[in-house]
DNA sequence: ACAAGAGACGAACTGAATCG
DNA sequence: CGATTCAGTTCGTCTCTTGT
């Protein structure tokens, strides 16, 4: 048998009677008149071609066929599903939710922000969350987002696709670093002694120039990149291995001060804010809501 | 190509009456 | 007493047309 949209009400009512027992009753709770009621329990009988309900012996009452007892489980359960599915959307409680967050955020962004969230994920006491992290290839965000295959960009706000609509979640400062006991000493460099040295630049495309070379050249200066590496957990073994410097935020540096030192560039340099980006398309969505309530809220 | 509006038609509703 | 039938009314859906 064929089951169409305007079926599905019938299906309500099928198992009101089925509950009830009782066309009148039914009927009441229902909210639709009693005639009503067995017209539709006329049109059930024809969809399912069995009577379903039949009048019991005692004159009391309809009492279910065997057709009808089949059906009466797992009709009340499918519909307190779809009860649920379509229950105030406002609201999603992580301890009960069903749901895999995608997020595209390098490495470093994940220890800032997706430790803390995978953190209140395991805290939140239930089995059905999930979290995953990608790498923040910009090419074709949007349209992921669009077919639902990614829920959140983490990542530079300069980056950020216009399409996507943006907070920033912190500000980033850069400095230098080398390994302790640097051949090159403990004073910051000058201008012409950061030029001098040899550069790690973590580039997810592979790019051997960032937006602090385009500042250097803005400063008639350019430095060496000799290696560049796709995450920035690669960065404190290289340095710890070579004479290789490398300019990173601060907040990611400072990690690793037992192994590395840190200095003040000799030129200015703008902070720069990390922003989470998501699809309009998802703006309201309760979940996804929740999801940035929780990175807005982690502390650095 | 798609969305919105208008009109026609049929399904489903109601109250009243009837049946078992 | 409770289910079914009947006649009138309301509502929803489908199709076509128009506008963007």
């Amino acid at each position: 048998m064929d089951i169409r949209p305007s079926d599905l009400a019938l299906l309500v009512s099928l198992n009101a009677l089925l509950e009830e027992n009782n066309v009148t009753r039914a009927a009441a709770r229902l909210h639709i008149s009693q005639p009503a009621l067995s017209a539709q329990l006329a049109r059930l009988r024809d969809l399912f071609g069995d009577p379903l309900l039949v009048p019991s012996e005692s004159g009391r009452g309809m009492v279910p066929t065997a057709r009808a007892l089949a059906l009466r489980d797992g009709l009340r359960d499918s519909l307190r599903l779809l009860e649920a599915a379509v229950r105030d959307p406002e609201s999603f409680d992580p301890a009960r939710a069903e749901r895999t967050f995608m997020i595209a955020a390098n490495d470093n962004v994940v220890t800032m922000f997706g430790i803390e969230l995978v953190r209140r994920i395991a805290a939140s006491g239930g089995d059905g969350l999930r979290a995953g992290f990608v790498e923040p290839n910009a090419d074709g965000i949007v349209a992921r987002m669009e077919r639902g295959e990614l829920d959140l960009l983490l990542g530079a706000a300069q980056t950020i696709p216009q399409a996507l609509k943006a907070v920033p979640l912190s500000s980033e400062r850069y400095v230098m670093a080398q390994r302790s006991g640097h051949p090159r000493g403990m004073r910051a460099p000058s201008l012409k002694q950061f030029c001098a040295l040899k550069h790690v630049l973590v580039s997810g495309r592979g790019e051997f120039h960032s937006f602090l070379d385009q500042r250097l050249k803005d400063l008639g200066q350019q430095r060496q990149v000799a290696v560049v590496v796709p995450h920035y957990s690669l960065v404190p073994t290289i340095l710890a291995n070579t004479d290789y410097v490398c300019t990173l935020p601060v907040r990611f540096l400072q990690r690793f001060s037992g192994q590395l030192d840190i200095f003040k560039l000799p030129f200015d340099l703008p902070e720069f804010a990390i922003a989470m980006a998501w699809h309009p398309r998802s703006e309201h969505d309760a979940g996804h809501r929740w999801l940035r309530e929780q990175l807005k809220s982690v502390q650095l």
